[in-house]
DNA sequence: AATTAACTGGACAGGTGTGTCTAATTGCCC
DNA sequence: GGGCAATTAGACACACCTGTCCAGTTAATT
């Protein structure tokens, strides 16, 4: 239950059963999985197997707990979209399809944890202000994608935008589709969002990678 | 307070101060503005400026009065949107722009209430699947809307896709941005939508409706 | 004016959550 | 093998939400 993390530290000195870690894990757990108002301080400890009070050891308050997983969040998701977004490409469809790898590769960006993250911006003003931010960093990579491939800065931005609000409201939309069922539809979101047909090379190399990181290649 | 429904009806009979509609009224209000999880009876009452019991007389319980709400969403907001879908117009540039209204103009698509039952439905599985259907409902008349003007199936579906999940994905994000903002990027959108060029006349008139239906006109 | 149907209010029971305090318990160190 | 520090369990106080019960209160009806 709790082996994962304990055990890769240090010995633990005196009555430790769990360290602060493994709060932070099942935390971040529940958070994705049921959102901010589940993630309870009862529900942690139960699934830690071990009792509700020892988490005041580790954390001031739930709150403190909540801040931290916030933290976690914003290390994690948008350095790895810019990271995508500025690899080198011969054409903007490559560069979209590049893109296209952190939508498609479920290893990669964490969509239940950014969409659990503005389920919890709604209610708190904190949270919604460094989403804003987030937001912006990630369309404003997006659109210098598309200005170096000199498309005009008004029509990047609005390129950048429909690409990474299309994303969003699909995962908004939680529809689960099964890979076979996107892949049809890769070819015609490329020409959608850059206005050019991709070449066929481009779209056979995401797709194959799109098999592979969805355990059918 | 409660002044609004109570009166326009029938005179009430007996100690009665609120109806079964201002409950639903209220409780429609705190579902939109905070989620699922803040509508509550005693949150209701108090803005009723009622007893909480009463709410029993006028509903079995919390689950039944929920439903309710569920009923009402669903007659709102997605009839409007096939309705748009199905507007007659010239061109697909037209077309879209005649859909756009429901986006533009706040009093037409409720889209708080639509994610605030997206948020339920993350934890209830008989509102996921209601939510589901609709939005297959909706994706599906865009997608008539893009055959219409001749595009081909696959190609017609893509688009009718990456609009709405463009529309739901900004919503998600929340940005409240001005109107002057939005209607700037109009022009792009339809373009990047539709792949071919708006004419003037259909962006000043999408434009214009946007003002007035925004107190800007 | 009495009756009655349509409500309303307050008290109570039961469940679940947070946070605090104190008395264990455990493993390392000497 | 006793002491100590780190950690944990359990009891308790308090808050808040749902749902039930019952004794009012009120205005149309007779």
């Amino acid at each position: 239950m709790n082996a994962d993390l304990a055990k890769a530290t240090i010995p633990l000195y005196g009555n430790t059963k769990v360290t602060r870690e493994d709060w932070l894990t099942v935390a971040l757990q529940l958070l994705v999985s049921k959102g901010v108002g589940e993630v309870k301080v009862l529900s942690i400890s139960d699934r830690l197997g071990v009792s509700r009070s020892s988490f005041y050891w580790y954390f001031k308050s739930r709150k403190d707990l909540l801040a931290a997983l916030l933290e976690d969040w914003e290390q994690a998701n948008t350095a790895l979209l810019i990271r995508h977004a500025d690899m080198p490409a011969a054409t903007i469809t490559q560069a979209v399809c590049n893109l296209s790898r952190c939508w498609i590769n479920p290893a990669l960006f964490n969509h239940k944890l950014d969409f659990a993250i503005r389920e919890w911006a709604r209610r708190d003003r904190a949270v919604r202000r460094r989403i804003d931010q987030t937001d912006s960093a990630r369309v404003a990579a997006f659109a210098a994608l598309f200005e170096r491939f000199d498309f005009a800065p008004a029509e990047a931005e609005v390129r950048a935008r429909v690409m990474y609000f299309m994303q969003v409201g699909y995962y908004a939309l939680e529809l689960s589709e099964p890979i076979e069922e996107r892949i049809k539809r890769i070819h015609d979101y490329v020409l959608c969002f850059t206005g050019q047909t991709p070449r066929r090379a481009e779209i056979d190399a995401l797709v194959a990678y799109a098999l592979k990181a969805n355990g059918q290649g």
